[in-house]
DNA sequence: TCCTAAAACTTTAAGCTTGAAATAATTGCC
DNA sequence: GGCAATTATTTCAAGCTTAAAGTTTTAGGA
């Protein structure tokens, strides 16, 4: 997915277009993978769980997570389970629905979140630190548009 | 990696495009990924190696690959090991140099590869589908400028 | 009620991915 | 030549990822 297209014709364009798209994000991921490892000992789908349980300090059940990380329920699970057992993340069993499990951030997960999210964010305004914000808002508007047309019609 | 930036505030536009890039890439990868497996039975990470490949025909060393596709050593070791036990891929030993291995296509690799790129190609061309081929254009611009002032710095 | 279907989740097998350690070969310096 | 440092690659352990199959629970009819 990281080699470009070998020549012109109709349709390269995109595909030129894809390719960089893949490029630039692979590039940004590792770096910010790097940087959680060695300065929080952690990793990008810790994180990423994480992040999605502190916007709904409610919880959030397994399915919700796998729907909004854009990820297989079966992987949810084991990311879950390997928080859960070092105490930030906790699971609790709903009373409606015995199949469910609303799943939340521990105190613990939440302190500790907060400060990697910091960090993060900075990385990230580092990172992309020469598209001005003006081009940034610019290009998310480009992104939103073109990806609403087909996604999830399934 | 998904989950956007919960208020407002300097470098949220940055973050905010972070975000759509991120969920823009992983949405097509999935759906790329998903039709490589059901219309050639064959993954994304085959795919990269694959291209890469076919843009050399004089070979690749492994390190070239890994640098190339941006993933680590060890990672290429084991999708070309896999590729060459399917014959899709020959590794041939230098008389110069013991120890690289110039890796490339073979006959029915090649083959192989050119059906699953003309598919992939139009796929692109699909899935990106409502992206002008101006559009494309300027925002592989964006993308390209904005990725090489910090990339590839350490 | 019973029973089929659907839903929520977990388990499994295979493959991908990384970083670190190990192996093997080459290079450069004395 | 000898030997330390470097380079190219593989191996390894741990974790991530998916699709498919399995488990448990709920829902919706006949």
């Amino acid at each position: 997915m990281v080699a470009g297209p070998t020549s012109a014709g109709p349709g390269k364009d995109r595909l030129r277009l894809w390719i960089r798209l893949l490029r630039a994000s692979r590039t940004i991921e590792a770096e910010l993978r790097e940087r959680l490892k060695k300065e929080f000992d952690t990793t990008l789908p810790r994180f990423d769980v994480m992040a999605a349980l502190y916007r709904s300090p409610e919880g959030m059940l397994m399915s919700d997570l796998s729907r909004f990380l854009l990820v297989s329920n079966g992987n949810v699970t084991g990311i879950v389970d390997r928080l859960v057992s070092e105490g930030l993340v906790a699971r609790a069993r709903r009373n409606g629905d015995r199949r469910t499990s609303m799943v939340r951030l521990t105190e613990e997960g939440s302190t500790s979140f907060a400060a990697i999210a910091a960090a993060h964010e900075s990385w990230v305004g580092e990172l992309l630190g020469n598209v001005s914000e003006d081009e940034a808002r610019r290009l998310t508007g480009m992104l939103k548009s073109f990806r609403s047309n087909w996604e999830g019609r399934e």
